[in-house]
DNA sequence: TTACTTATGTATAGAAATATACAAAATGAT
DNA sequence: ATCATTTTGTATATTTCTATACATAAGTAA
């Protein structure tokens, strides 16, 4: 039996990250599977797994598979490992949220908030929220990570805002450094549309490894899911489908300034500003659906004519991208086919047949907060990542009570390197 | 000192796959590098180094690098481990080559070419050709591995042609099944433009970790690379921009069938057509590129069009993908900034800033047979990879005149699984 | 030239992972 | 109930890899 001390064998837990990824990311939840997967032997598999469950950090589930033969028992990550702290960054709210690694709420919080702030003290009050809490929730484990979602294009290497955006004073201005002086956790950073892609990919569609999400709100933008990731351009610009221009007679202005953009055709902002100058009272996507829902002739129609304009540019970008699945979702997503009819007609008209043999256009399942639920798959599979479970084991062994440094060095030495 | 027999030391061969790819991908070429790099003792990499180098595989180079010391010796993969296959499927012409690992052309040979005798006689032509190009140039070591590039969308995990396309014949015929009962070598098939992409990429642009290629030539299309892979959507059906459409009055007909295509209205053989019209002899790009040479204005004035068309679609591709460079190629790019000129107008006109900032559009460099190249690029990317290399290992191994059946079974059993 | 720096090789002891073998457990099928 | 099958645990001897230390090599800067 290796030799343990209270807090269970430190130098086993440490190399135990490969097991604990695998388990965490749902690759191998059996001990055979992680044979298999690992490559390791099976008397390294049953120690590192052994210094995983001491530690609390892995468990057995009550069900087990059936294997032929014996039943195979599942492993899964204790709930109570850590927890996950998530904001979303809207146009006029902070919305905070603690979860639990699966992603269940454990407890949120919604504060008022206005750009002109600037990103000093938003962080800040960021930072205030999430201790609020956690101290609310009493004991959750160690903190996984932060997970932050923005309205405006992020380059997520850097961890910043670029460009001119929404977000006024916050372009190239670093997020994760101030956010990770409060917490002792790895900070990510993304668009929001980004994030909502995530999780609609990796909650509902997780088969189709390349997929395309339409949101469709006030305004109008894109992500997609390339091979299994999020795709994000050059710069995280990617998916502005919103201000691709299409020639036609009398071409709307578009609030970004151009002429005949497809949000001033298509988007919430558009749809009201035409339903306005036909007498009705509409301000945004939310009041265009109560039209839609109420059966005003004149809503539908418009909502019918956007579903078309989108058609126009989701043709294109099927063109370009050959996604296998087109998830459509915002606001207006919940005027159902009265949007969809117009991208279908579009694209099975326009693609060649390679591309839209095999391609489904759905609507995405109604489900509030989907950005952060995605700002929290986004953390999660970061940190249960190969990488990322080699830090956090290093930090949870660090953050054991009993300090290391007086054990033999032979004790820390053999660390596995993350790559 | 290991034990070795007349072939050196096979069990270290074998597990020397690691250091073998990052010296031949270029990711550590110096001893110091690999120590860094692959995470292994000093004892260990000069371990491999040495069955490595015992075997003939790697060599040191000449040159060395200053380090501030005592300089690194640079460590290179000998040309003569082996060579590669490559062929690219034209509209008439089969063109076949062999090369050194380093993508230097050793033997080519062309052959005519009609779609209609299908897939079972064009790949048993194409494996004679191989032998022969291997009989001609002598012993050129193991062979590395075989690729093909054919000019239609590829399914490229399932190695076939799929959808209706020029290979009348091929769609969903299985390619790598055919090919690699010839030879005992990995077979590797894509789309040629993917393929030109690839070599623009990794030869001419590799900074830029996101290219947006466009070939231009009789027909239209365009190839990307994101975060450094070639990007192929969920079918292989990726890049098709020639067949997006525009509305315009009086939209031409495009040889796909559909009315207002970018091809219709900017590729080869449309603006050949046009020529046509206007009482020139044209048939296809290079004629048109003769004229644009021989400064016929009608022919420039065509092209400067054309610049414009595709510098639409390109716009649109911009605000998807966002890529970080844009490079033109094929026969009309030969047409220079008359061509360019228009794409850049589109681009920067009607794309945000945030896309655009930092966005460059150049040409391809002016070379013969790019696909080709890119096909074996693509070959030797693969086979040099850490999985690819760990099975050329065991094929050097395993083709060591010596059976290596008779000795003891130590020295085989440690043999490190690819992943 | 001399001092400094980095690269590289190797001996040694010890730690970690492996292969192999055996054993027991837990289920379904006969 | 018995058998076949798969899962899981563990002891042993051995192999492989590591850490450490020391030595040498081959440049640059003073």
């Amino acid at each position: 039996m290796p030799i343990r001390d209270g807090v269970g064998d430190t130098a086993a837990l440490t190399n135990a990250s490969d097991i604990f990824s695998l388990i965490a990311t749902g690759t191998a939840v059996s001990r055979s599977a992680l044979l298999e997967r690992s490559g390791l032997s099976r008397v390294t598999v049953t120690q590192r797994l052994n210094a995983l469950i001491a530690a609390d950090l892995i468990g057995e589930a009550a069900e087990t598979l059936p294997s032929g033969g014996r039943p195979t028992r599942v492993l899964t990550v204790n709930r109570q490992v850590g927890h996950v702290l998530v904001a979303n960054i809207g146009e006029s709210h902070l919305h905070l949220a603690l979860m639990s690694p699966d992603l269940m709420m454990i407890a949120q919080s919604t504060l008022r908030y206005e750009v002109a702030e600037g990103p000093t003290a938003t962080l800040n009050r960021i930072a205030d929220g999430f201790r609020q809490l956690q101290a609310e929730t009493g004991d959750n484990g160690i903190l996984l990570g932060i997970g932050l979602s923005l309205p405006a294009p992020v380059d997520y290497k850097r961890g910043r805002v670029v460009g001119p955006s929404v977000m006024r004073g916050w372009d190239d201005v670093d997020i994760i450094g101030p956010m990770a002086a409060h917490f002792d956790a790895p900070v990510y950073v993304d668009n929001d549309v980004n994030l909502m892609t995530l999780y609609e990919y990796r909650r509902h569609f997780q088969l189709a490894d390349d997929i395309l999400y339409i949101k469709v709100g006030t305004g109008i933008g894109a992500g997609f899911i390339a091979d299994g990731k999020i795709f994000r351009g050059a710069h995280g610009a990617s998916g502005d489908i919103g201000h691709i221009q299409f020639d036609s007679d009398d071409p709307p202005l578009c609030r970004c300034g151009k002429l005949g953009c497809v949000e001033a055709r298509a988007a919430g902002w558009a749809i009201a500003r035409d339903l306005r100058a036909l007498g009705f009272k509409a301000e945004n996507a939310r009041d265009v659906i109560a039209l839609v829902d109420e059966q005003v002739p004149e809503a539908i129609m418009l909502l019918r004519k956007a579903g078309r304009v989108i058609g126009e540019v989701t043709a294109d970008v099927v063109s370009i991208l050959n996604p296998g699945l087109i998830v459509v979702g915002g606001t207006l997503a919940r005027g159902g086919d009265f949007l969809l009819s117009g991208i279908r007609e579009l694209v099975y008209q326009r693609c060649l047949p390679l591309a839209t043999r095999e391609l489904n256009i759905v609507l995405a399942p109604p489900q509030a907060d989907i950005a952060l639920l995605g700002t929290g798959q986004l953390v999660v599979d970061n940190v249960f990542s190969p990488p990322g479970a080699a830090d956090l084991l290093n930090r949870i062994v660090a953050s054991m009570t009993r300090p290391v440094a007086d054990r033999p060095e032979g004790a820390r030495r053999r660390v596995r390197r993350a790559g």
